[in-house]
Formats: structure tokens, C-alpha cells, sequence
DNA sequence: TGTAATTATGCAAACGTTAGCATAATATTT
DNA sequence: AAATATTATGCTAACGTTTGCATAATTACA
């Protein structure tokens, strides 16, 4: 393995300098910088960021784990998307991500503290937030540098970024009701997850607003996707009175949804209509398109990688909350652009 | 930070005694071990990887990164599902894995390559392989330690992982055959994938097999999967004689198809048999229910990791090629069930 | 009882960097 | 010209482990 000193003694100069030359150290003569800088090219030299990483005692990577429960609670490019969007900023500040997979919360919780306690990584970005995060909880305890995707609770301090759960909630509600839907049923997903209970929060808000009250009967929770998009829907269908419209907390419980209001031949949107959540990349080729609500997934990831940065660089900042926006997109499982023609291009 | 010299001195032991107490080495007394150990869990003392890295000169992970354009020729969960089968082997062998993402290839190459000179990670797994893939090439040539997922070409000696894609498009184009169907015709995915031109010799060996000639025509090569797949059904649907059935090598791909063929009116199975490939979550899904190929991901995600293991382990370790078998699941879209119903529970 | 083998532990060097201090050479000020 | 500031570089210790060699203590063997 060439190492430093190689590079060193061949540019007849002392291993200092040739960190120095690799950090652009001011103090290095212009001649001797392009004298090393000929020498590491030749030699083929890559500065080692293990040893690096030891002495500067940073790993210089970020921690991420990938949940299976978790996993399956989100539309499906969920992951790979706000991955992307962490690594863009992981990258431009010469980090690594450091990844493992858990097939449930346990373990995810394990994995990411034991990234943490063997230093493997400097800081961890969370996911998912549940409803009593235990390793959130922990995490702050011991004063672990995380972010987390979503919003915690019962936690005093802690800096996170999520979207706008409840608003986003709230507006397709508001759509479905804008359209004379008045009994609009509620496909949630697992109430374990705090952005599902915010959905739920912005769902009765629009409800109140238009003085309907929440009907715990319109309301269901799904604990796999379409599959129970498709069974729950059934439920809601043979209610008295029957729902004129269906809230689904993610597009592939409207996929399930679809499914069995086409089963009960119901058209969509004239018998009801539906709304679905995170613009999965199918929803538009479905059949009638699907209303949806797209969040920021690869915006989210940006934020969050960083914020974890700035907690990394000043301790003691500010704890701090971000909230992106989403944004209602009109297709036609509404009827809205029957309707109103207008909605048509936004 | 707590480190082994603490644990020494807090146990009156040498810091190489506490060494030998983590590695459980045997010349060290159970009175011994069983007094450090105690101190460790007191201090919550875990060991640094980074320093354990440098010393070893190994980093004790393997590398990833997910590249958009490949990701884009998979059906989705394709990623999360290889990630974890690679995580469950690298967590027993107490590795981590590092992962970056790429917009495209040229990005992709830079990171495996980077990752590697910086002694980042010990080995690499390359999740798509490309017809003249310079990349692994150079892997190759620099005798880095990788494993390719998928079918190299131009390279005398690697290691790989991939599942039966000519033996698998073979089986469903027969299956097509058998059901009665002649002009099938098949909506491949990018040229430039090894894995497509595996399925496409799969499906010239079917028809072969029954004395039918290949017609160009009816072979067409999608970019972007839902869209193109719509579109180039469009296409084949107008060519004369219309086409009995379709291939399609990825479930998106028969999604558009599936949207295209109602538009014409064309019923599935009865005019137009479709048969899909990756077993999509949606597949089981659609209407009629998309029959498909399933590909192992999860366990070619392990295979490739035990095969990165063997590599590092034995240096000389004779290279190898690994297939697993796709499995067809018959359901409602070839029509096979009807004809067959013994096939139904297949 | 003396020698050899075994068991248990410590010392010190090493892994490949970085960075504070020291020093030498040069430039700037008085 | 002397004093000071600035620029360029080297020496050395440090980061937290592991491990070969040395040594001491114990046990086994003859």
C-alpha cells in the first residue's frame, strides 16, 4: 500500500509536508505543493481515511438503518430516494454513510447504537418516529448526535425535519370536501407512527371546519398496505350510510382501495372518490389517475443530512424543527377537474 | 471517550490483557477475563472499529452504491431486498456496509473507485453489470476484491451472482408457446444491460425451440419502464398481424402494457396473453393478476456477500459463477389457468 | 531436583495519519 | 544593520487498537 511516506521520501520531503500539501496548507511554497501533488499522482496515492479518521477521532460517516417495518409503512421508493438525497450532502462534505438492514424495531434500535458506541459513524439520521420511540429516547439520553425524519414526542430536545403531515392532511380533506364529499373515510396506517396520528389530526381538522364530526366508524388503521387497503375497504363500503369519498394515508392502500370499490362496481370518482398519500410513481398511470399528495422525500433527506451536520460542527446548537411542504396533486380519482377545469394544470 | 487503557488500569491489567479478553484469546485465565469483562460492561466500554481497522488494514466493510439509472431498470423494491440479504452476512462477519448514490454511471465508477483507493471498504458489490462495463474492468485490472450481481462480459476471471435470466425468459416464453400463442412478441429493457440480452436470448431459444423465426419487429427495448412500456405497446399492438401475447421483463413494463391493451379494448388474456418479470408487489394485484417471473433477490443479495467474504478471506480464491433459479408464478394473465386449472396451484 | 513445557501477562512497536512546537530561511520593518 | 515578522518545513507525539517477543509463574516430566 502506498502510504505518505512513500509519497514523502520520493518528494524528498517530510510526511508533514505532504499532509500539509493535501489539506492546502497555506505555509507550503507553491513549488513544493505541485512538486508532491506530481509525485501522489504517480504514485497513485489516496490519503487512508481510516487513519485519518483515527487520529481526528471522526469517523467521518453517518448512520443509517434500514428497517423493515418501517420500510413497509412507506410507499415503496421511499428509502432509496431520501438516501439520495442524504448522500448528495454526505458527499460534498467527504463523508461516508454507513448502512444496515433490521427486520424490526429491536434491532434497529441495536444497530443504531452500536454504530454509535463502537464509533462507526459520528451521527445517525432516524427514519421513522414511532409514537413511544424508545431509541430516540435513548439517544438524547446519552447525547448522541441524530436527526430524525419525522416527528418525536415526549422528547425535550432533538432536531428532525419532516413534512407537513397534518396541513397535507388537511388540504386533501378539504379537496374531497370542497367537491360536496361530506362522509369521507379515513385509511390510516399503523397509529404506532407518529406521522400517521398527524395525518389523522389534519383528517378531523378539515372535518371540523366544515362541522362534520369524526366518525370513528369512517376510520380504519392498516397494518399492510394493500392488502388492507383492499380488505378495509370493503368494511368501509358496506357501511350505512356508505362513505362518498376515501382518504388513504398512502397510494398503495388506494391501489388496494381501487381494487375492491371496482369489485363492488363503483366507479371512481362519480360513486366515490378517492385521495391517496407520497405520489407513488404508479399512482398517475392508474386507472382513474390517482389524486395524491407528494412529499419531499429527496428534499427531506437533504435537510436532514444536513442538519445533523450543523449539530456536528457546533455542539451546542439550537435544537430545531423543519417542515417542508407537499403539495396536492389533481388527477382525476376526485372528479375535481370535471368540476372545476382550472385545477386541471397545476 | 472510554478506551482500552481505561478498562486496563480500572481492571490493574495491561491494555494488551484487555485486548486478549475481547478476542476471548485462551492464554488468558477465566478470573482474569470474567474481572475485565465486568470492568467493560461498568464503563460501557466498546471497542473502536476505526482504531481496530488501522492496525488490521482492513476497514471491515464492504461498499455499495446505488446508482439512479440502474435502479430505474429494476422494479422497484429491488434495491432495499438485495441490501438486506448482503446486510444479514456482513452483520456476521461484524462488517458494516458503506453506501453512496450516483445520478449515473460515470458517478457510480467514480465512487466504487474512491471507496476502495481510500481504504474505505475491503471489497465492493456491484449490483448491475453493463455490456462492456469499464468499471468492473478495472476492478479487475487492479485486482480490487468484488463480486458483480448480475453477468460480466470481456473479463477473464470473476466472481458473480446472478440468477437464471435466459433459463428464466425461456420458461416464460414457453409458457406462452405451450398455451397456444405464436407471435409473442417482447418488450425488453435497456440494450445495455447484460441481463437484458440474457432475456432476450431466453426468449429466441423458446421460439426457436418451436420452429418459429425471430421477427424484429416485434422486439422493442424500453428506457424508462412504465412510460415506455405503454408506448411501445401501442406500437406493437398496430403491427400486422397484431402480436398473439407479450413479454414484458419487467411487471412495470406490463403495467403500461396492461393500460395500452385496455385502451385498445384488448381483453387479457383473451386477446393479447401478458406475462411480466420480477414479481412486483403489484403484480398479484392487477387485474386480471399478472403472471410473472420471480428472481431471488433477497438470496443473491447473500450469495454475493458470502462470495465477497470467501474473496477476502482466501486471496487466491478461484473465481466463480453463481446462478440461482427463478421461479414462474402462474396466474391470470396468460390465460394458463383456465386452460390448465392444475397449474393454479402452482 | 533440575529441565522443559505450558500458561498468564506485560512491554513496546506498529498501523497511516495530523498538528503543536521548533527551527531555519526569507522578507519586512525600524 | 539589527530586530522582528512571516513563510516554509521537519520532528515528534498522538489517536486506540493489536501482536510478537520477553518474562514470570506455574505445571509436567524425567
Amino acid at each position: 500500500m502506498v502510504t505518505i511516506k512513500d509519497v514523502a521520501k520520493m518528494a524528498n520531503v517530510s510526511p508533514s509536508t505532504v499532509s500539509r500539501v493535501i489539506a492546502d496548507h497555506k505555509h507550503i511554497s507553491a513549488e513544493t505543493k505541485e512538486r508532491v501533488r506530481k509525485v501522489m499522482k504517480e504514485l497513485g496515492y489516496h490519503p487512508n481515511v481510516i487513519a485519518r479518521s483515527l487520529i481526528k477521532r471522526s469517523s467521518q460517516a453517518l448512520g443509517l438503518v434500514l428497517s423493515r417495518s418501517t420500510e413497509s409503512a412507506f410507499s415503496n421508493p421511499f428509502f432509496p430516494e431520501i438516501l439520495r438525497g442524504i448522500s448528495t450532502v454526505t458527499q460534498s462534505h467527504h463523508y461516508s454513510l454507513v448502512l444496515a438492514a433490521a427486520e424490526n424495531y429491536q434491532e434497529e434500535a441495536k444497530q443504531y447504537l452500536r454504530m454509535l458506541m463502537e464509533k462507526r459513524v459520528d451521527g445517525v439520521i432516524i427514519l421513522a418516529s414511532r409514537v413511544n420511540d424508545e431509541l430516540i429516547q435513548r439517544l438524547a439520553e446519552e447525547e448522541y448526535p441524530f436527526v430524525v425524519v419525522g416527528r418525536a414526542q415526549g422528547i425535550k430536545e432533538y432536531t428532525s425535519v419532516n413534512n407537513d403531515n397534518i396541513q397535507a392532511a388537511y388540504l386533501a380533506v378539504r379537496h374531497l370536501l370542497n367537491l360536496g364529499n361530506q362522509r369521507i373515510a379515513f385509511l390510516n396506517g399503523p397509529e404506532e407512527y407518529t406521522f400517521c396520528q398527524d395525518r389523522f389530526q389534519g383528517y378531523c381538522m378539515a372535518l371540523r371546519e366544515y362541522g362534520i364530526e369524526v366518525n370513528g366508524d369512517y376510520v380504519r388503521n392498516a397494518e399492510n398496505l394493500q392488502e388492507d387497503g383492499y380488505r378495509l375497504t370493503k368494511e368501509l363500503m358496506s357501511i350505512e350510510p356508505r362513505p362518498h369519498a376515501l382518504f388513504a394515508a398512502d397510494d398503495l392502500m388506494a391501489i388496494g382501495a381501487y381494487r375492491a370499490l371496482k369489485e363492488e362496481g363503483l366507479s371512481i370518482p362519480d360513486d366515490v372518490a378517492v385521495i391517496g398519500f407520497n405520489d407513488n410513481y404508479l399512482a398517475a398511470f392508474m386507472e382513474p389517475p390517482l389524486t395524491t399528495v407528494r412529499i419531499p422525500i429527496y428534499e427531506m433527506g437533504v435537510v436532514a443530512a444536513q442538519l445533523i451536520f450543523h449539530i456536528l460542527q457546533n455542539k451546542e446548537a439550537c435544537a430545531q424543527q423543519r417542515i417542508l411542504s407537499s403539495q396536492l396533486i389533481v388527477r382525476e380519482s376526485c372528479g375535481a377537474k370535471r368540476k372545476f377545469p382550472e385545477l386541471a394544470g397545476k
